[in-house]
DNA sequence: CTGTTAGCGCTTTCAC
DNA sequence: GTGAAAGCGCTAACAG
């Protein structure tokens, strides 16, 4: 059963391939009688233009990349839901790759989006490799933005979160509230070499955080002792759990916990709680993301905000401008501030100023 | 900056085009120094083949749909994390739409992807015109296959989980446990008519399931009290909690309650210890889906698992085949099994055979 | 083993 | 206002 064609619908209506394609994309320049015939087969016939004969006429490809490192992560799901709304609304489609932190499978993604012509891509890099690969892309006119990634390069566009700013935020709301022996539990945070295994890589916004926090605590006169310094090298609720867990069996514990993620301050919690602490008394403790928990009942608790489906919606915004605009496109660079959100977990039941 | 043809790769390795297509899709009929010759022009070039023109040649696209209900929640970003590795295996592309149960933002995102000669569709419908649009696209050799949705057609493909049976484990879970007076908070379940307002459709799988959990009710003939029986707009926390609460304040509450998702059990376990009550002692609580709630530790939650994952990487390849067989193909009906998750929230701190 | 021809469905350009 | 021709990049079918 082929599919109907142009031609097909020009035969019925009586009329020529091309005025079929103008009543498609200039209606206004044919004729009213025209017009309706032509409509008329259209619906008769059911006709769906064919993408890939347009594409391979003009080049433009009606749709985009999206390279994310982790599908089942709510983060990325929910900066999904702001690139897939905002294409949408210029009839752009989105293409899901799942980089499931593989640089050998970004690469194979990013292959399979260059055959498919795709207008822009936009992508959260693994791979040391990528930025060459992307820059291929650029040269045929594709978009590219790169997201937490704030490349060396000034000749890609990327957006961003201030995780250094994140940091500052969190160490200064336990500063405030008074507390001066302060713990830290993050990720790792070696600075990534080219070389590296990249299942393996610190994340550039776990550094940060960890960067703008010692800043904060460094300006009010204030350290962090070694033994209160932890790095996991999962960002999960146990490894969370186990971090705190050796950090309060020691000697003299925090009164405060920064976690550099929701999840390590929920494993945070659990210790806490399974020794008979009380939150935020005996224990405050602040995660970062702000990841919408919904068994998360018994402590609320205090994180720092990412305004993640915006980040997703303004870099889709941002790579389709960079793709029409072509060679003159300026490259932009676009930092979002992320914010405290307090709850209970760090000024207890009275002071949620900003609770949810 | 044009891209590089095959043609520009035929001219630098001195060949005409079709040794290089020849080079690309079927490697061993061409002469061995002939195909390194041509490889080395491919690779000094960069040249990348077009989908597009590819696509145009021959019908088949090398992407697929997946229309989503709602890309925020875990239960979506599970199935299309299958999807992704299904598809991606046999060098298939996503184009992932969100149709945010909205039938307009569905059916524009139908358009799209015959547009883009998608070799199929793989679906949660939501609007009732979705079945015919399916249709069209099927006569034309896409495959179509509907998840979640048996169904009346024998001629459309569809993957589903088994819920009638989901909920009678839930029932002869609670049934064996030794409850007698047991409740139900669930989303609601008038049957769908094709008039509705498709915001305001039951979904068949929450009908589903309280028709397989009355049915064991009966068969043990115990009988759900109406003041017992609760259903809510939307299947929520909040909308659990409030429900529970309705639920627990009447006067002969109830030992045991199924509710119908996870979140639901999650507010009925927060209305429960707000009144003191002790899990499962004074009130057992269980859930479906069993989705994975990183800040729920207090009490683990029992359960009805679904094989989500394998219900995404199933329906995908059935999908593929669909396409690939054309006309002869014989339409499937897969049902998965759904299984019972046994945790602290029914059987207490001894039990839990299964727990996770 | 390799090359030539033709055409997939659409739209830009130029004519009428 | 409308039509005819040409070509986007690729590959099946048929030579050689």
């Amino acid at each position: 059963m082929p599919r109907t064609t142009i031609h097909d619908v020009a035969k019925a209506a009586g009329v020529s391939a091309m005025t079929v394609s103008r009543v498609l994309n200039a209606p206004d320049v044919v004729a009213e009688a025209t017009r309706q015939r032509v409509r008329d087969a259209i619906n008769d016939l059911g006709f769906v233009r064919n993408a890939s004969a347009r594409q391979l006429r003009d080049g433009r490809s009606l749709a985009v990349g999206l390279v994310i490192v982790d599908i089942d992560n709510p983060y990325f799901a929910e900066f999904a839901h702001g690139v897939e709304d905002a294409v949408n609304d210029e009839g752009y489609v989105v293409i899901l790759c799942n980089s499931a932190r593989s640089a050998a499978r970004e690469e194979r993604h990013l292959r399979l989006l260059e055959e498919q012509r795709v207008e822009g891509v936009l992508i959260f890099p693994v791979s040391t490799a990528t930025p060459a690969l992307l820059q291929r892309m650029q040269r045929a006119g594709a978009g590219t933005v790169l997201i937490n990634h704030r490349s060396r390069r000034k000749d890609q566009c990327w957006v961003s979160v201030n995780d250094i700013l994140g940091g500052r935020l969190a160490a200064q709301h336990l500063l405030d509230l008074g507390h001066r022996r302060i713990g830290l539990i993050n990720g790792q945070t070696t600075v990534p070499q080219p070389g590296d295994d990249p299942h393996k890589r610190s994340l550039l916004s776990t550094i940060d955080r960890r960067k703008g926090f010692l800043a904060s605590l460094a300006d009010a006169g204030v350290k962090l002792a070694a033994a209160h310094d932890v790095e996991t090298e999962v960002m999960g609720v146990s490894e969370g759990e186990q971090a705190a867990g050796r950090l309060l069996d020691r000697g003299k514990p925090p009164t405060a916990l920064f976690c550099g993620n929701d999840l390590l301050a929920v494993g945070a919690l659990r210790a806490a709680t399974a020794r008979g602490l009380s939150i935020p008394d005996d224990l405050a403790i602040m995660g970062y993301d702000d990841v919408d928990l919904p068994g998360l009942w018994t402590v609320p608790l205090t994180s720092i905000r990412q305004p993640i489906y915006d980040l997703g919606h303004r870099a889709a915004r941002l790579l389709l401008e960079e793709a029409r605009d072509g060679a003159s496109h300026q490259h932009q660079h676009i930092l979002f501030n992320p914010e405290l959100v307090a709850r209970e977990s760090t000024v207890g039941r009275t002071g949620g100023q900003n609770g949810a």
